[in-house]
DNA sequence: AGATAATGCATACGCTCCGTATGTCAATGA
DNA sequence: TCATTGACATACGGAGCGTATGCATTATCT
């Protein structure tokens, strides 16, 4: 073997990572044994102690993970578009989508800030919001959109589509709800247009 | 002692909710021991447990309570107000205002949602979302606002103002956050009026 | 009214889980 | 090659939760 020592410690941490992010995105954070989850990945609590910490470490490190995942994904949506404007929307559009998968929602959206307090703030602003702010500033450098502070607006689109997405997710028949939701949604994201 | 009966039952039920909600409100609902705030309010865990089930009942029991009280804050601050517009927007700071308080935010905005779901899903409908939507419904009957669905409005809102509140909570200096915040999500509301 | 059933709540026990302290083995470096 | 560091496992103690049980007081029945 030629350099194991580095690709055996980086593979652990992956190990725990992955194991931890399966356990949280399902079961939640609570309910989510260490010692289940490690025993799963081949390891034990040792492992994740030396590398993260305690529990809370490794949420946050699963945190990082998935943010990272999601700006990416939204860059991307955002880039395909044929106009900015449209870009914009449709990011907000994706990003309720993804609000929408169980482990987003479940780790990002409620385990993730109960336990760690806002997630929007503990680090200097999170990728996902990031992303949304710079399309709201290249919006308003256009001259697109209202005269309005994009960090604070990117932090309303924030809360306002994580709650639509839990709605959806949590109603009875989350297509139905789901039409009233984006409808209201992209009212609300409309108005941020300069109109003349 | 006349009917002690029934007094003591309620009383010994008044005094877990008041003790669950004091520590949940400060240390939060994962932190606090039924041992502790039981054996504070001169009770154990067996009151506890006869009373509400579990430790999430009386999440629940504590989480009802508030609600009530913040509903009718809501609709008090609303009917003083001289227009319907404006007794809207008051209400809707007056929500983000709430949402400050750490007792509320702790309980009604981290660990309930955490630990029991999205609040504004396992009832029909909470006081606190029901009172902006009938606001909402009585300006669309006036035809002040713009035709949307009045739920999902309210539900936007719900979620934005949260996050406000989030934000501003965190913030180094919550009162510049607080005037940046206030500003944007009052422009959010402004688009929900007819324009003419 | 006395006996019995039921209820409110406390006590006791076992279990799971977490955090730390300790141990062990391999890899690195002089 | 030997000492040292680091990666990870094992071992131990404690806390917290849920349930089963016990006890006392009140309600119900005849």
């Amino acid at each position: 073997m030629r350099k194991p020592r580095q690709e055996m410690i980086a593979e652990t941490r992956g190990k725990l990572i992955a194991a931890g992010r399966r356990a949280f995105g399902t079961i939640g954070y609570a309910e989510a044994s260490m010692d289940d989850f490690t025993g799963e990945a081949g390891l034990t609590r040792g492992a994740l102690y030396h590398h993260f910490g305690d529990k809370k470490g490794l949420l946050q490190a699963v945190i990082m993970e998935i943010d990272a995942e999601m700006t990416e994904r939204l860059n991307e949506v955002s880039a395909a578009a044929p106009t900015r404007w449209q870009g914009f929307v449709e990011e907000c559009s994706a990003y309720i989508e993804m609000a929408l998968e169980p482990e987003i929602r479940r780790i990002m959206f409620r385990d993730g800030p109960a336990v760690l307090g806002d997630i929007s703030q503990w680090q200097n602003t999170p990728g996902c919001i990031a992303a949304l702010s710079r399309s709201l500033d290249r919006l308003k450098a256009d001259g697109e959109i209202i005269d309005i502070d994009t960090e604070t607006a990117a932090r309303l689109i924030n809360g306002a589509s994580s709650h639509m997405a839990l709605w959806i997710a949590n109603a009875e028949n989350p297509e139905a709800v789901s039409k009233r939701a984006v409808a209201g949604f992209k009212a609300m994201l409309g108005s941020l247009r300069r109109q003349e």
